[in-house]
DNA sequence: TTAAATGCAAATCTTTTGCACTGGC
DNA sequence: GCCAGTGCAAAAGATTTGCATTTAA
């Protein structure tokens, strides 16, 4: 949608109100708020739009859930999130961007990232006709025994 | 839930009435409609219950979304059939239920078989503690380039 | 100031549940 | 005939949309 951030600033750490602003993304109060829980110290890698609306009212943010999912899916589209597709009924979400895999739990519906190095690939197919390949993700679905 | 079917039966062309009390499901009407759109002549691999609703009633079988939803979670329990998880919104079903993996379209969101033999797996990791591995779902993403 | 952009109430879409009723045994 | 098992209306969740309001420039 938006031009995505030149690969040579690493913004990772920067101020959130440039970053927004780079990003061409208005720093509203909203936006700043959800920045700050996604982004500085340790915060959950995954996440759905439901609980990071909890953290944000326990925060003392207050906005509504409907602009907790429109502020994700514009910070998915701009790639400051990623969304994960593995369970049917929520959408989960992402802050590590870059190309890596998951473990999923079914009891709990829990995510944990893969170490990178312990999955590797095999052979891959070609992508159709007309098509490419935008991504491949790979869902190591455990349980208990 | 019940038991599986001994893997010396392979049902795949019997009488759906049969194969569903094999399965320990009554044989009602609803439940043999839906097995015959899904199982006889060259039924889609790939639909959401929505589509299948569709399909029973264009068919001329007369029964709700909720049970369509019903007896897709049944069937899926009885290994009748397997879910996709790809879209985040809405649940995929498959009638192909062996290991295989997918491609998923982006822009119209369908779903497309890989030949098993086009996709192999390199180096996977172990299960974290006290679970096991149930299943590895590699799902490629394309687009229009 | 001003219009593009935002944020949210309400609508929509997907899925699940509780329970009256049925039809397979 | 009878009751376990069903099927569906209604409820619950998840997500999106339309538009009045805000606010960054």
């Amino acid at each position: 949608m938006t031009a995505p951030r030149p690969a040579s600033d690493n913004g990772d750490h920067q101020d959130p109100a440039a970053r927004l602003a780079e990003l061409g993304l208005r720093p509203t109060r909203q936006r700043l708020a959800l920045m700050r829980l996604l982004f500085e110290d340790g915060r959950e890698r995954h996440f759905t739009a439901d609980q990071l609306h909890d953290e944000a009212e326990a925060a003392g943010a207050n906005l509504s859930l409907a602009t907790v999912y429109n502020t994700l899916k514009q910070f998915t589209s701009v790639g400051l999130l990623r969304e994960v597709s593995v369970d049917a009924t929520r959408s989960w979400f992402d802050t590590k961007t870059d190309e890596h895999h998951h473990f999923f739990f079914e009891e709990d519906g829990r995510l944990m990232d893969i170490d990178p190095g312990l999955v590797t690939l095999g052979k891959l197919p070609a992508a159709p006709d007309g098509s490419e390949i935008k991504r491949v993700d790979v869902v190591i679905r455990v349980a208990k025994p």
